[in-house]
DNA sequence: CCTGGAAACGTAACCGATAACGATTGCAGT
DNA sequence: ACTGCAATCGTTATCGGTTACGTTTCCAGG
């Protein structure tokens, strides 16, 4: 059902209006100084007409377009909790969302993709942006704010506490009996993959258990880049009995792996990850992991970046928000269970 | 890291470059007419600068913004999976993309959303828009492509073939011996209700099995509605030894009902859904469905519209793609295996 | 040397709305 | 009737580009 008759234009309901673009312009923002009786014309003329205002023009007169940007490295199902977190913080809001995403096949990573994507939309699309994820710092004429931000980054920022939600899931394998227990780090330059491993660290340090560093494998949250590192943690003569990935994309790949080599999960091996991404929910067995709230990631992400950009933010500009653990079938005492 | 300095502007450029505004935009278009050693005086100004076009004034110039527009409901996976697919359709394409969703609480919706959220987008935000199971006839300035669309449009459209899925649905209980087999119907507008009824009708004539009325629910698609209809059709002395529901919401809402009432599933009820959302691998038991991929949904309706937009379609205006189904553990013979 | 025409570039109107500013009107107070 | 202040409304510049059109430059051909 397409009309192909042009657009009507606020000029238009002017002159059935019987005045002034001027005129129009103030009954539709609802503005001060026309009579009831003015307002009530150039009303009957907008509904004679169908009259829609231009949000091209009127953010070009404006300098404001109320949209706001999401730009993620890609489009996952981590990315598509977010979303949803940001719309339902945006709804009703006045501001609508448009998405950018590298649709890129997964490798060809470009760095510096998150700036191009900003300065592209920056001041000219969109009043300001969420980054999910950057993989370095940003700069930006517009408010932004990230979502897992850079390591050390003092930009506005919405975070998990990934450092105690570590904790707890490193203390879940040891007090299943578990001594030694292996990790798979994330892509370094992010906070979280930082604050993960110091709770590895801390959670042992803490029950007296040394730190072993040839148990711990140098991953980048790229799912596929747990695969080699895990088969080299199982494949030891003394593999560890748990492995505590530090995203879930990854330890749902040593769950494949161990698989593939033969360990019975969790009966050889515990292994716990980090998000509680839908698809933990589902494998064989449901990995323990720990959850933090990708949807309310996004909903504060958003309703922060909302009240930035109309200038209204006086909480800290740095959210953190708490993670729990949920334990599904993933882990389980060790085989030789040493009691403490 | 914000920077508050004004947006450079083309003029800006061009006082820099020392040419008129003119020549600056046929550089940045790449137009015929201007000499190579002007181009490179525009360039080196322009990178010297950041100089970055407003995309907003360029729209409202060319009235046309290369920004598509999505429009669903609500932003269930159902919507998630679809977007993945316009996403990939419109990479590296030029176009833009807005998400609009309703975000109201379940049950309040207000008749007519997609047509309020398109004549607000249409011709001034967006060149086009794609909407996710229309609840009746639109009317837009600009091309508008419906993913599941109404019954009986012939507007651009794309959908499952829906029939045959649900037919290959209900030969799967048949085969399985299956001949009492009630039916949860999906909201009537939508021709996809409309084809997978059929299909149910058409699969039981083909094996000569008598359509009972009575075990035909009339659900809307909404997960909630399927409740009652389910604990009615359970609840007869005489209750169907199958339900095929013609969605994942309602069918996964089906065995909800069947374990608070006793039925173990698939020992006294073989239940079958349609769409294969997420949710329907990780339930317990697993659903068996019918696979209407989402993604590719998505993709074939972007990719439509975008050349619906630029005026390059010469394919039919409709759409459908196939459809295949999925066996989990939700589907077994009945107890009392009547064997054919 | 003159002419013609294409190439190169500037001028200015325009896209559709907003807002500063000025002009007009209405009405109360004196 | 006259002043003064508000309320009401129109004029016009402007946002940042695009493009029709006009002007100037330059060079080949006569």
């Amino acid at each position: 059902m397409i009309e192909a008759n042009a657009p009507v234009t606020m000029s238009d309901v002017a002159r059935v209006a019987g005045v002034s673009t001027a005129t129009v312009s103030r009954v539709v923002n609802g503005h001060y100084g026309v009579s009831a009786r003015t307002v009530a014309q150039v009303r009957s003329a907008i509904d004679q007409l169908g009259y829609e205002s231009s949000l091209v023009a009127t953010s070009l007169r404006r300098s404001r377009t109320n949209v706001l940007g999401l730009v993620a490295h890609s489009f996952q199902s981590y990315t598509a909790e977010v979303l949803k977190g940001v719309m339902k913080a945006l709804s009703r809001s006045g501001f609508d969302l448009i998405i950018y995403a590298n649709s890129d096949l997964y490798g060809s990573y470009s760095e510096g993709w998150e700036q191009r994507h900003l300065t592209r939309l920056s001041g000219t699309l969109t009043d300001g942006c969420i980054v999910v994820t950057p993989w370095g710092d940003i700069r930006s004429r517009t408010p932004v704010v990230a979502i897992d931000p850079v390591r050390g980054s003092a930009a506005p920022s919405v975070m998990a506490d990934n450092l105690a939600g570590a904790v707890t899931a490193v203390e879940h394998l040891l007090g299943l009996g578990h001594r030694r227990i292996g990790f798979i780090a994330g892509r370094d330059s992010l906070a979280s993959a930082w604050s993960r491993e110091e709770g590895y660290r801390a959670a042992l340090a803490n029950s007296g258990v040394a730190v072993d560093p040839t148990l711990i494998g140098r991953g980048d949250f790229n799912p596929e880049s747990a695969a080699p590192l895990a088969r080299v943690l199982l494949q030891r003569p003394d593999p560890p009995s748990a492995i505590f990935a530090a995203s879930d994309g990854m330890a749902l790949k040593v769950l494949e792996v161990a698989r593939e080599l033969g360990f019975s999960v969790p009966g050889d091996l515990s292994v716990v990850g980090f998000d509680n991404i839908p698809e933990s929910a589902s494998t064989e067995p449901g990995l323990t992991t720990v959850d933090q709230s990708m949807y309310q990631l996004g909903y504060e992400a958003a309703r922060m970046l909302k009240s930035l950009v109309t200038g209204e933010w006086d909480e800290p500009r740095q959210i953190v928000l708490p993670t729990s653990l949920v334990v599904r079938s993933s882990t389980a005492p060790p085989k030789s269970a040493a009691r403490p």
